[in-house]
RNA sequence: CGGGAUGUGGCUCAGUCCGGUAGAGCACUGCGUUCGGGACGCAGGGGUCGGAGGUUCAAAUCCUCUCAUCCCGACCA
């Protein structure tokens, strides 16, 4: 493409609106324009790295078996009331009527729209296994979008669903599934990792998410520094700790004594005055949920996991109480509430009840209890993993030191079960014609987000370095000067021999300066560069440039051979993992 | 949803406190000179100052409302 006659409208400043550097990087380069909060037009240089990672998609995809189909956008209320989701989905659905008053969304996921449809087509045992997919825009009003592509509100995403016979075969689609987002996201070139996951409220039994390891990355993953476990933080464990010496252990700790701690109202106020270690003491959170009042004790250290409490007590929701909520069953306000006598049902981390001589409020304003200790002082109806893990954890495999990183999620894939299938009523003849739940699973890649993750990864001062297989073009052919009929005639002959090879090529020829012309290939970030200008072009060298080494070099003008090498060396990645 | 900030030409921003009828740089058009890391000169075009209402002889500037965008937070006892 002749970028004179190509639309790729770069900026030399940083726009106002992005704050993360693919964000920056994707505006100034002229590859995404924003038309509203969290909605952007691809323009043509963004749409070819969509169309890049789309390609390979498509090709992992089909190798494993799956097949392509393309599915509504718009969506009937009347389906996500079958499944129970048009009241528990939150606002992210945006919803809204035609003019007959009947209600519609915008799918933000199409599991309802996908199993409807195969509810309708598959009878029998023979039709499965069948694992379909589609690339497809879609559409959640999220409360904050943010970082361009990585959290807008309308984006690109392949969505793909499996079924099955059953538990067994399900779990085999879904092994297929996560050997082709491996290999989906290291011809990408990412540096990524394969999570354990919570699955959410999507549902099912277990899930991984593929994370592209970023310090602007929106999640937090725990990796074990020897072994490979690695879990997103809503769900990692970690092997408790040896219970502290005198642990639990009555006849040791001293008798419990209530302390005065006036204006204490956090852990940092309790442990500055009583010039003590927050992980010697406890907090005690009051949570509401659909089964009630319930209080969380743990460590003063750590941060409870809503997701993991939600877990534990087996309910829909939980969120704090209210503080007039806690007025009612408590004689003093929060800052100083404890687990010991308390009306209400308590729940402890299973650290806690490890912990020796421990600091916990009175319930009384003003005053702590000191020398508490579990099952003597107080017990909790549930023990169990409610808290976050923290860097320094013991990993749950191997017991080695966990690290705590950030990551952006890239890939999402789910065991579903017959969540549903039995919602819907998708279900088949087996061999001996019973009627069964066909077994599902759905497996998602953010498109426009793993494009934005590729170059969260890869770019530097002057702008991107996005991997071969991702770039929108693999050569910048710079003519200097274009004056000069001779570099002209030169450069077209070369641009020509470049399009008969198929390699991707931006022909700058327009009529600029340099200094534009190498910023602007800088800033697009083509993995390789070819200058030819008047003086080189009188010594008969062409100059070759890797965008991310740091020096050229000059071929003979006239012997482009080692050019094509140089070439078919960068394609060697992706072709490499793509022939496996 | 709560808090903070910002809306002035295509982009980045000044001017707002202290009211006097709109500016800079970049970009764009023409001409000339330049031409290997975002050139220079001259001459131009382009703005209902986010919107509505109000105060005033006079509003980008003061007041009220509203819309949009960005950032932080969304209960950690």
């Amino acid at each position: 493409m002749r970028f004179s006659r190509m639309y790729i409208p770069t900026l030399k400043e940083d726009p106002t609106e992005a704050e993360v550097i693919s964000h920056k990087l994707m505006l100034r380069a002229g590859m995404i324009r924003r038309l509203a909060a969290g909605i952007y037009a691809y323009l043509p240089l963004g749409l070819m790295a969509v169309r890049n990672v789309e390609r390979i998609v498509r090709e992992e995809m089909n190798r494993a078996g799956a097949q392509e189909l393309l599915l509504p956008g718009v969506q009937p209320a009347e389906l996500w009331q079958e499944s129970g989701r048009w009241e528990q989905y939150g606002k992210e659905l945006l919803r809204f009527t035609d003019r007959h008053q009947r209600g519609f969304c915008l799918g933000p996921t199409h599991e309802e729209v996908i199993t409807d449809l195969v509810r309708h087509e598959i009878r029998s045992y023979r039709q499965l296994p069948l694992n379909l997919y589609q690339i497809q825009t879609k559409f959640r009003d999220e409360i904050r979008p943010r970082f361009g592509l990585m959290r807008g509100r309308e984006f690109i995403m392949k969505d793909g669903y499996s079924f099955d016979v059953d538990d067994q075969m399900a779990e085999k689609s879904y092994h297929v599934m996560f050997a082709a987002y491996g290999r989906i996201f290291k011809r990408c070139g990412l540096d990524f990792r394969a999570v354990e996951a919570d699955s959410g409220a999507i549902g099912g039994s277990f899930s991984h998410e593929f994370v592209v390891l970023a310090n602007s990355g929106e999640d937090g993953v725990a990796t074990c520094s020897k072994c490979d476990y690695a879990a997103n933080l809503e769900k990692a464990e970690r092997a408790c700790p040896a219970p502290e010496v005198g642990g639990g252990d009555q006849n040791i700790v001293p008798a419990m004594e209530e302390i005065s701690t006036p204006d204490c109202g956090t852990i940092e106020e309790v442990c500055a005055f009583l010039k003590i270690e927050p992980r010697k003491t406890v907090k005690s959170m009051v949570y509401e949920s659909d089964r009630g009042l319930t209080m969380v004790v743990v460590n003063g250290a750590r941060q409870v996991s809503e997701t993991k409490l939600k877990a534990l007590l087996g309910v829909q929701w939980v969120e704090l109480a209210e503080e007039s909520r806690i007025e009612e069953d408590f004689a003093a306000r929060i800052g100083s509430l404890g687990p010991v006598t308390v009306k209400i049902e308590v729940v402890a981390d299973q650290e806690v009840a490890g912990m020796s001589s421990l600091v916990c409020g009175a319930n009384r304003d003003g005053f702590h209890l000191q020398h508490v200790v579990y099952g003597r002082d107080f017990t909790a109806s549930q023990v169990g993993d409610v808290v976050e893990v923290q860097a320094g954890d013991a990993c749950p495999r191997c017991g080695a030191v966990m690290e705590v990183v950030r990551g952006i999620e890239v890939g999402h894939i789910f065991k579903l079960g017959v969540k549903y299938s039995e919602a819907l009523s998708a279900t088949f003849l087996d061999q001996h014609g019973k009627e069964k739940l066909m077994v599902m699973g759905c497996y998602g890649i953010g498109i426009g987000r793993t494009v934005a993750a590729a170059i969260e990864q890869n770019y530097d001062e002057q702008g991107m370095m996005l991997p071969y297989a991702l770039s929108p073009f693999k050569v910048a052919l710079l003519c200097l000067d274009t004056k000069n009929e001779e570099v002209v005639a030169y450069c077209d002959r070369l641009y020509a021999s470049l399009q008969e090879r198929g390699i991707e090529t931006l022909y700058d020829d327009r009529n600029e300066r340099p200094g534009i012309k190498f910023k602007d290939a800088d800033l697009i970030g083509t993995p390789l560069r070819l200058t030819v200008g008047r003086k080189g072009f009188a010594r008969g060298i062409l100059e070759v440039k890797e965008r991310r080494a740091s020096d050229s070099v000059e071929i003979p003008i006239d012997d482009v051979n080692q050019l094509w090498e140089m070439i078919d060396k960068l394609a060697a990645h992706d072709q490499g993992i793509s022939s496996l």
